[in-house]
DNA sequence: CTGTTAGCGCCTTCAC
DNA sequence: GTGAAGGCGCTAACAG
């Protein structure tokens, strides 16, 4: 008590509680994390006894014993592409409310650094990992599954998956709205994409749909409003005449739009543009942009959810979940 | 090796390694964390051990007895404004080169939430926790500074910090800009901002430099260019003659101008806008957006580097840093 | 309903 | 340079 150490007084432990208390060690566990075993009584006490001491569970400890640690891994290529965030939102939701921490890491777009990553994450003993885009890493994907830990692999799909996926198909999106510009009689496209490996297989269905090579820009992942002033002058000097273009982000499909604009061009009378993630601002632009909508949040709420399924021990009758997309039809592509 | 169990092979521990290598516990242990220690040829060993047996640290269980996590508690309202993501960003990636991880927490705009999710944190035992924000909460605060724990507020300034503090003075970023108005001569101004603490202290600011009561629309945090749209109509409510508004987020006032320009004012000539936070697309908007910069990336990684300093031990000279801002002149404000 | 025992995997302390 | 004990804080597995 008179103590003249200013320093952190030590924290107090289960111990500390179970003797304040009057009870045994495992009584007070058993009394915060499992009170079904425990008289009311005693629950009461125990309560009373971490409210008194101050009592802040150690769940690195817990979690050593009872081999969870209550931690899932999210991957996403970079933090600062806002198409991932509704996914991040509300995986970070879903997982807190079930007891779940979620530990960030972004692996760029660049799949030498996943494998280091995994690793990282994986010293945490993360209970499940959420990945955004597929495990490319042979080696990374047999160490996943050797693990058995719970994966789900997010933003896209495949018939290869490491464990679990939540996603749509990109070379459908890239088809859909090449199907959907020719409908509207538009043959002269192009398409502007960042390079990633998402964006690029959307690139391979709008191509294989349209049947032909188109005028392309193609910009370092992630794209931007500035990549996109520059995608629409390159595309301008391969094609004056461009009659439609995609984009493979509504960010990026807004500095086409500008770039156009600022030429005098006409959205959509001379140029119909058709972006991809449905940003909140897209309804908003002048013109509105047409774009494709994914469930973002949908992603992350169902990952998330399949996560503490299994880590609950239910079985998955679902393990690949397809969250489909549609085109979302605004004045950015208003037939003529 | 006739295990027929398709279960994941229990992992290995360094314990396995150790054996494999032919050397105590506590020399793998060493050769991995404190090489030198340990001559070149026990460390060579123990590295092909770890990769004979495909070891991958328990960094769960080591902080159990070093009282190092090698974990970073990092607070923000919400992930899905686009505000905070480069400090995000920063913050993920000065942590992750100094070894430390990132477990990201969303308070919402509700300090109720707060201390809940501080416990939350806490029972992680983070070696340190960034907060976006003060902490407003009394309890929180006191438990903070018992627990000795490096802790960084950020986003904002204070003479009353719970530790270490990087931010700038919202108050002056408002009269700043209210100056930055009557410098152009424009006395019939308004303000259009979202209701968080950090957005109010900038009104508060903004409404002291003009000195008087002004056209106000106030919006839920976080606020979006949806809201800018209906936050303009309220503006234009009040005061159709409106010269100049001040917005709390670069987003929303895109919603604004688009608002304005949609009924046929022409920004600057009718109404000048300025915005905050200087996000990536504010300089390509037509007419581009002035607006007021913060370094967010800077935050991020000062913060993180005063938390990684205070681990080492290090005396930190500057516990209170003041990032500053600067207001970026666009068309958007032009004068007449 | 409550308690005892025995670790989880690693690192600190002390010895050699 | 290396090793042997002991314990970090908690919980599974068994008793009673």
């Amino acid at each position: 008590m008179s103590s003249p150490t200013p320093q952190p007084a030590k924290a107090a432990t289960l111990h500390d509680v179970a003797r304040e208390a009057g009870v045994s060690l495992i009584t007070a566990s058993r009394a915060l994390t499992n009170p079904g075993l425990v008289s009311d009584k005693t629950i009461e006490r125990v309560q009373q006894a971490v409210a008194a001491t101050g009592y802040i569970p150690n769940l690195l400890a817990g979690g050593l014993k009872s081999r969870r640690s209550l931690m899932v891994a999210g991957l996403v290529p970079t933090i600062s592409v806002p198409q991932f965030l509704p996914t991040v939102k509300a995986l970070t939701e879903t997982l807190d409310a079930a007891g779940y921490q979620l530990i960030l890491g972004q692996s760029g777009y660049d799949h030498s650094r996943e494998e280091k990553l995994l690793n990282t994450m994986l010293s945490r003993r993360p209970d499940g990992i959420v990945i955004t885009g597929l495990v490319h890493s042979q080696q990374a994907r047999e160490q996943l599954s050797r693990l058995g830990i719970p994966v789900v692999e997010t933003w896209d799909l495949s018939d290869r998956p490491v464990d679990m996926m939540v996603g749509f198909s990109h070379v459908k999106v890239g088809s859909a709205v090449a199907g959907f510009f020719l409908s509207r009689g538009w043959q002269r496209v192009g398409i502007a994409t960042g390079d990633d490996h998402r964006a690029m297989m959307r690139h391979d269905g709008f191509l294989a749909a349209i049947g032909r090579a188109v005028p392309t820009a193609i910009v370092p992942a992630p794209s931007s409003v500035e990549w996109g002033r520059r995608a629409m002058a390159q595309l301008l000097e391969k094609d004056p005449q461009l009659r439609a273009v995609y984009c493979s982000s509504d960010g990026f499909a807004q500095g086409l739009m500008i770039e156009a604009q600022s030429r005098g061009l006409r959205i959509p009378q001379d140029l119909a543009v058709c972006g991809f993630g449905d940003a909140d601002f897209s309804a908003h632009l002048q013109p509105s942009l047409t774009t494709v909508h994914i469930d973002g949040a949908g992603i992350g709420r169902i990952a998330a959810q399949l996560i503490i399924d299994r880590c609950a021990g239910k079985t998955i009758d679902q393990p690949i979940v397809d969250v489909g997309f549609h085109i979302i039809e605004r004045q950015s592509t208003a037939p003529a």
